[in-house]
DNA sequence: ATGAAAGCGCTAACAA
DNA sequence: TTGTTAGCGCTTTCAT
């Protein structure tokens, strides 16, 4: 049955013989209590109407819309999937919606979504950036909570989460060096004026076993940015028996090239990334990666933007995330079948 | 700059020394004209005060949050991400935002999400169903419009796009003969009341060129079901010589599988599958698929979804989209690098 | 335990 | 061209 006019409030009052105020604390179980027997007749007027509060009214009253806002780059995150739904799930416990929006590795794109969640006066926003340092002046200007994933400190005054980029990194290329790799190359992200903690694990992994330092070679985070750069760095006189990339999406690229180059992985070329994505295990051979606790950053993020949005004056938090060694097939380790 | 109060419309008429009407006007760009030094003097106040309308009172008047849902279904679509993002593209077009909601093939889930989004009342829901037949009472009765992706017909009244299945099952499988295969074999997704198209045309192809009915074999729709699946497939005597799936995850199950089985691909086990997710492109060897147009079934579910709220009598609309074949190695052809 | 009523900030019909 | 004003449906304080 549907009619011509939502169901409001009101109706279910008037069904009920009750006042509005009455309805409103059946459905919200506050603030005041109301007899048993009253609220029966109220939840039978609800059911046989088939009211549903407005959203909007309620939103427009509480001023808060119980909705926050997602910006991810699907491009440059293998973790993208994971990363939204962990969060979708962890918001959803607390009754918020995800407003998902994807930047495509692309800081004007993301600029713009910033500006539209603000606009539609999100309760908070989550924004794993493109770049080492955004730019959330439109968000902090309307003073809406945000915190940054995928990022430890950057901007200050702003609470970030992130994996331990240098310390992963670290125990990537020391694993690699376990097997008995002595020229290890880098898959990084593109430059930028931020140092990525991924190299300088990358380096500190490498002097530190009084290795050289192997070809980095800056790709765009993505499947195809990996695959490129290890074509060349296939090419390079010397190259390496080993690369490690600053992501799954790039990992998954090299494999491609490596294997179309006709080596052999690991034998030949062995490889290790970061991350931890579903795809990773699929690849072939499956791919060694140091995992993320993606749901453990997802369920922080949103505590961390509950908190902001409390206001209460908690300091920004930077916390960031120690990564584990999955060791697969494509750093030269055994493959566990699935 | 933060003001203990949020800036309201109120505050840039009185800034502006006009009504609040007008300043509406000038946001709204109408509905009246404004004199251009009048709206002149109305942006300044805007831009000085740092004004936002207030999404959830506009919404609350306009009886529209400008909010679409999406309920997906990350297990099993492998083309999950290509599809939000398709989606939301074709939503913001449309000045519409998407809350993404993951039903992680769970009929369960999937209902509450449904509940849920009809609950916060956004303007209208895409479905793409764990289930053939989807349970969509509620949405249903709350008169919230709807549009089924990944779907043609199975549910009277409610209008739904989807790749044509049989015809894209029967082109791959034909391909796979033109291969010389004559034992092929199908993993599909898990048993259902509903009759599968995909299944349909792997039949037809097989009896249209005399060849023997493959092995079938049901699946979760997962890169784990597919890898199960193909397991058992590869154990048994007188093995398919070539298997179709019923869409990439599984797929790429199975590559694994067969990987693992010693077995080259496309030497000994040619693989095609159903979808042309991206992450197809860089499987080893690359992945042959029959590719769904997912930008435009995006655009059309969303001008579907438009139509749908504007109310004019029109027909639910099934319709089928052609898939194309995307030829790479696991079938047999030659790889053409990205 | 219940009700009356004051807004929340906005749109747009109607008035001037 | 601009202003006045009546709600949209809800929450919650303050009375009863």
């Amino acid at each position: 049955m549907t009619w011509d006019r939502a169901v409001t409030r009101n109706d279910v009052a008037r069904y009920a013989q009750v006042s509005p105020a009455v309805v409103s604390y059946v459905v919200n179980k506050g603030p005041k209590r109301v007899r048993p027997e009253t609220e029966a007749r109220v939840l039978e007027a609800i059911r046989v109407l088939g009211y549903r509060p407005n959203a909007a009214a309620r939103a427009l009253k509480l001023r808060s819309q119980e909705i926050f806002g997602l910006v991810l780059s699907s491009g440059g995150n293998a973790l993208f999937v994971e990363l939204a739904n962990a969060i979708e799930d962890a918001a959803k416990a607390e009754r918020f919606a995800v407003i998902l929006t994807n930047s495509r590795a692309s800081a004007a794109k993301e600029r713009e979504h910033l500006r539209n969640l603000v606009a539609r006066q999100v309760d908070g926003i989550l924004l794993a950036s493109v770049d080492a340092v955004p730019d959330i002046s439109d968000v902090s200007a309307a003073g809406v909570p945000i915190v940054l994933l995928d990022n430890t400190g950057t901007v200050p005054a702003v609470p970030s989460l992130g994996a331990d980029l240098e310390g992963g990194a670290y125990a990537a290329v020391s694993h690699l060096i376990g097997h008995g790799h002595q020229r290890i190359g880098m898959i990084s992200g593109p430059p930028g004026d931020h140092p990525d903690g991924r190299e300088t694990g990358w380096l500190r992994a490498l002097s530190e076993h009084g290795l050289p330092e192997g070809p980095l070679l800056p790709a765009k985070v993505s499947r195809f940015g990996g695959y490129q750069a290890a074509r060349r760095m296939l090419a390079f006189p010397g190259a390496p028996t080993a690369i490690f990339t600053s992501g799954d999406a790039q990992a998954v690229g090299a494999l491609r090239a490596i294997h179309e180059a006709g080596k052999h992985i690991p034998e030949d070329v062995a490889v290790i990334s970061f991350d931890g994505s579903t795809e990773a295990e699929y690849t072939w051979p499956p791919l060694s990666t140091m995992r993320q606790p993606v749901d453990e950053i997802a369920r922080d993020a949103v505590t961390a933007l509950l908190a902001l949005k409390a206001g209460g004056g908690t300091p920004p938090q930077h916390r960031h995330y120690t990564t584990t060694l999955q060791a697969r097939g494509s750093c030269g380790c055994a493959d566990t079948p699935a």
